[in-house]
DNA sequence: AGACCATATTAGCTTTGCCTAAATACTGGA
DNA sequence: TCCAGTATTTAGGCAAAGCTAATATGGTCT
């Protein structure tokens, strides 16, 4: 009935839809790491469940009750990574890979367990919302840390970006959700920017920033 | 290759086998909830892996290969509820379940930490052995408690039972792996057994008493 | 318009893991 | 020995989830 694919494909069609972007066939086959005719037969048994609604214009979009089941598996991938570091110790960047499966088979008991022992939290390691357990998304930052300028002060909110060498570079500057910053100099291409954490001077290029999403003031 | 149902086979067989008794098809359908015919063609195919062997006289056995899956699917079990008990506070009579579905899918990694976290624990909690990396698995108590005499002394070690209803009613007694007891009296027929537990008398049923393995002295 | 490239769909096939129903094989007692 | 009941196997099917190969659609550029 709601199987394991099932879910990654809702759960994928919901966090590519986020950015605004048209939901299409091959963009999620590429997701999923599937041959596109197999997405096209999956979204058809979607649509057949009333999960998906799928046209040329509007692309590949969730009903709300496609929506739910994707809050519901996110929501337990973002709290399956928060216990792990809390309770675990577990680094940041290796916490993904075994939310991504147990995500699938979370009781409601452990769930709720989980949530009230890290004190209902709003957002992941990363800086991602945990939906909750009524369907609402705490709110996110999409500042990404390359528009700022020279001078800017600001808050890191979120990683986005789950690849464990990527995380564990950022990881390594400091660069984790909550920590505060100043713009101290941008280079004339927008490809470097330097800046002020604590006591330390990081430099990041151009496409580590535009993963890190801020706010500022 | 290496699937969810192959490994819920192998671990039965071991776990079926561990009392000695002929493992037979019938039985593992049992077990494993399915229909004869179903195991009759998964035992085939586990014969062609060169993971089992199956002969009238003996039943189905593993072969080492079988073995060291079915340990290890184990030592992911009993880790998992070990962890969820220590870390989360969750009733022991609530952990089997999830363990029963992340046993499957628990990354090295992981499991390496929880093990380190938990102090390289080498019962579960409900007594049962964790088996170490290398195949090992630390000693068990085959003693059922209803064949000790009033009198006796000893220390519960083991709860050969996952149900949680009866888990929750023995807890409830205070009858927990490590707890010592002396037996103030055992009934005529066997069929109730009066003991003491630190500063509390407790009465148990035969059927109960069964389930619970003991050293004496 | 025609050619080309990307995207989407369809048909047909494979593996896994289960099922039912029917056929066999085995075993213990009368 | 024979027979009933139990255990096992076989045959035939089904649903999920993928694959390849072939076809259809559709826009873009010349
Ligand atoms: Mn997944
Ligand atoms: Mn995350
Ligand atoms: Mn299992
Ligand atoms: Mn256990």
């Amino acid at each position: 009935m709601k199987t394991e694919a099932i879910e990654d494909y809702l759960k994928n069609i919901y966090l590519s839809g986020r950015s605004g972007t048209k939901v299409s066939l091959t963009l999620l086959a590429k997701k999923l790491e599937v041959k596109p005719a197999s997405v096209s037969g999956m979204i058809k048994r979607l649509e057949g469940m009333n999960l998906v609604k799928n046209s040329k214009k509007t692309g590949i979009i969730l009903t709300d009750a496609g929506e739910k089941i994707a809050l519901e598996v996110i929501r337990h991938h973002r709290l399956i990574e928060s216990f792990l570091v809390e309770a675990l110790g577990v680094p940041w960047n290796e916490v993904h890979e075994q939310a991504e499966k147990w995500e699938h088979m979370l009781s409601e008991k452990i769930e709720d367990r989980i949530d009230q022992m890290l004190g209902y939290p709003t957002h992941d390691p990363h800086g991602d919302p945990i939906p909750k357990r009524d369907g609402s998304v705490p709110e996110t930052s999409d500042t990404p840390l390359n528009t700022l300028k020279a001078g800017d002060v600001g808050k890191i909110e979120r990683i986005n970006d789950q690849n464990p060498e990527i995380l564990e570079y950022i990881g390594k500057l400091g660069l984790y959700p909550q920590t505060r910053f100043r713009i101290l100099e941008v280079g004339p291409l927008n490809d470097l920017i330097s800046l002020e954490v604590g006591d330390e001077k990081v430099q990041i290029g151009l496409e580590v920033a535009r993963r890190i999403f801020v706010t500022v003031g």
